[in-house]
DNA sequence: TCTGGGGTCCTAGGACCC
DNA sequence: TCTGGGGTCCTAGGACCC
């Protein structure tokens, strides 16, 4: 059996965690640049918000209903989330963390007729502890515990666990479920089960193998097997990311080269740090720049170009020469660019790295010097130390975030105060 | 005026090999 | 009229997830 452990609404959850004041309220979470609404609580969605609307076509419903709205407080969210996973892993031992937000555990070790108490508890503990409700789902698959989850937030007499454990429960469950809303049925593949007339994920896990192989390929006959109770879904622990992605959405427009060959000497600085973090270097680096797709009275440009490193590094000052190399390639004067962005890719170990026989660069260099610079960072804050060309921070690009949280748990100037009355 | 960011996996098709 | 067969590798694009 596998058992899935999911935040409810979880960045809306963390907001609440310190502000004691907004349960029972509805609040919203905001994604960057206050764009659209990424996170939702069940109040705010009883008063008609859905995720992923734009906040100014929100505007009149958070008006009227006294929504609390958040810019997103990723530094919050990590935090809370590490100590959620934390006190999961400590009652559960190997867990394999999903997203930001759920994680599966074991509980093999747990006899059947104590596992609803034990599950129950285990909710308690983390809601007592650090403040986030969660909901618990079982089943036999990854899918269906996934699918149990869901009725365990939407059916209020589960209080947070829903255990799909026989054959009975697990038909009544998938013939309540829309197929649309099954783990690996996104927006283009409903629109298949629509035409074909399948509402529900029984009647999607009742079709002949055959037929969704045709239909729906090999991802789809993998879904269609987890519903069926046969297990293909593997989470791979996989530490170490493939590729690597910094971009941003501009809170103006920005139309020089100045102003772009800042935010990609940022991002650039960001995949690396993220490269050292996990003891990788890249082989690649790609530079895009796009502009706002939503406005058509402008005229449109969006274009990459990607540069294969002659020596794989991790290391800040090499990568920003080579990003530059690549936006100057890439870059049309005239245009109002709304967005920017850098991958890394081509990955590997530090350790053992191919040389190039026509290499000129003094690498050991390079890397004393990135360690020292890390080292002064650690100490000092993020780029405390960085290169010039990636500005003084005051930037027109710069993310809007109007309502941000204090960062309660990570920055000691954020830490509450607590006055008790005499 | 205002519309997110960061990932993975699969497949089809092209280039290449003998 | 008629132009192999059997592979591998790579890439771009499309699907999915949170």
């Amino acid at each position: 059996m596998f058992a899935l452990c999911d935040c409810d609404s979880f960045f809306a959850s963390c907001e609440r965690v310190f502000r004691p004041d907004l349960y029972g309220k509805p609040v919203v979470v905001l994604s960057n640049n206050d764009g659209c609404i990424v996170a939702l609580t069940k109040e705010a969605k009883a008063v008609g918000l859905k995720r992923g609307i734009p906040l100014f076509q929100a505007r009149d419903i958070i008006e009227k209903n006294n929504v609390y709205v958040f810019s997103s407080n990723y530094e919050l969210y990590g935090d809370i989330s590490a100590r959620v996973m934390q006190l999961l892993a400590d009652e559960h031992g190997d867990i394999d963390v999903y997203s930001i937000d759920e994680a599966y555990f074991n509980i093999d070790g747990i006899k059947p007729e104590g596992l609803r108490s034990r599950l129950e508890q285990l909710r308690k503990k983390i809601y007592k502890g650090i403040g986030v409700p969660v909901s618990i789902g079982v089943g036999q698959t990854r899918t269906l515990a996934k699918v149990a989850s869901h009725f365990a937030k939407k059916v209020p007499g589960y209080h947070g666990v829903c255990i799909i454990d026989t054959e009975e429960k697990r038909e009544k469950a998938l013939q309540l479920f829309p197929v649309g809303n099954v783990w690996g049925i996104g927006r283009r593949l409903s629109k298949i089960t629509d035409y074909y007339g399948i509402t529900t994920a029984y009647s999607f896990a009742d079709k002949p193998e055959a037929w969704i192989r045709n239909h729906f390929k090999m991802p789809g006959v993998r879904t269609w097997k987890e519903l069926r109770g046969i297990p293909c879904k593997e989470i791979d622990d996989l530490p170490e990311k493939q590729s690597i992605c910094t971009s941003r959405s501009f809170g103006k427009m920005v139309t020089d080269f100045e102003q772009l060959s800042e935010s990609i000497a940022n991002f650039t600085s960001s995949c690396a740090r993220k490269l050292r973090k996990q003891g990788s270097v890249a082989g690649n680096i790609t530079v895009f720049v796009l502009t706002n797709r939503h406005r058509e009275d402008l005229e449109q440009y969006a274009n990459s170009r990607t540069i294969p490193l002659p020596v794989p590094t991790a290391s800040t000052l090499e990568l920003i020469q080579y990003a530059l190399i690549a936006l100057n390639s890439i870059y049309e004067p005239g245009y109002q660019y709304k967005k920017s962005g850098v991958i890394v890719s081509d990955i590997s170990k530090s350790e053992g790295v191919q040389q190039n026989l026509f290499d000129n660069v003094d690498h050991t260099k390079y890397q004393r010097l990135t360690k020292a610079i890390d080292k002064v960072n650690s100490m000092y804050g993020t780029d405390a130390v960085k290169v010039a060309l990636q500005g003084n921070g005051h930037r027109d690009w710069n993310l809007k975030r109007e309502h941000k949280s204090p960062c309660y748990t990570t920055n000691i100037k954020d830490v509450l105060i607590v006055k008790a009355d005499k």
